[in-house]
DNA sequence: ATTAACTTAGATTTTTATTATCCGCGTTTA
DNA sequence: TAAACGCGGATAATAAAAATCTAAGTTAAT
């Protein structure tokens, strides 16, 4: 159980349009991750349809963040990039579970998923903007 | 992020095998719930290593619990079936973070997963051995 | 003692999901 | 009007998960 590379590139693209705080295009953030531009390039556009950046299209176009990093949480962009979950697989349709509703496994999982949110939205992009590495320098 | 399809075995076998106070072969685990045999071969074979069940071998072997099922509970399953857990990529070698120990995405990844199983630890295979089905006759 | 039903463990194959790439289009700036 | 960008769909490559196969060792009954 992991979160997909989705979420990683999102939280270190995030990090970067807060730390310039210019617009910055797919290519620049790839490059500066050293990453697949074309697959950020998918990623980028999940964070614009969640609206948690906004994107500017033309020429010298890019993306910069909606709000201030403070106000993202680790939890929101987890949820926008790992989609609909699926903590236990009774949860989604493979297995026709009949009592869903009832189902107290169903049940548990869901709540601990709840925590593993609630839990991640106490850090913001802002809290994970390595001040150690100010500090070191 | 999911677990894998063996957590939902693991749980489901665990059941079997609470309410059935016998011991099952893997043989009746994989008819009652119409899964792969071989495959959850593989699964109890964790379990049995992970001491949650004890296995006789030879003809009439089986499998049976090791403990009540009030005391095995869903964190204690999931621990042992999704192994090393990696709720953030960044956990494990695939991107070679420099600062792992100091990085706050993977301290606030970790913690929320700790909390997620502490949920998890809350509800037992006796909680969920479906009392509803019973109310409901 | 031999056979049948079982667990164990490794190797291999199949299937599915994830990650990455490609392409054509619409938009903006120089 | 060309260059650099975002958008979104389609497709390909890769990796991981699930399933199957095989051979061995164990026990109980015949």
């Amino acid at each position: 159980m992991k979160t997909s590379i989705k979420t990683d590139y999102a939280i270190h693209s995030l990090m970067l349009l807060a730390k310039n705080n210019n617009e910055m295009s797919v290519n620049e953030l790839a490059k500066n991750q050293d990453i697949s531009k074309s697959y950020l390039a998918k990623v980028m556009q999940k964070l614009s349809n969640a609206n948690i950046v906004q994107s500017t299209e033309g020429k010298s176009g890019g993306y910069k963040l909606t709000k201030p990093p403070e106000e993202i949480s680790l939890s929101e962009v987890v949820k926008i990039m790992e989609g609909k979950i699926n903590v236990f697989e009774c949860l989604d349709d493979k297995r026709n579970c009949k009592i869903k509703k009832r189902c107290k496994i169903h049940f548990a999982f869901k709540n601990s998923y709840q925590k593993m949110l609630k839990e991640l939205e106490k850090t913001s992009i802002k809290d994970i903007l390595d001040p150690e590495l100010k500090k070191e320098r």
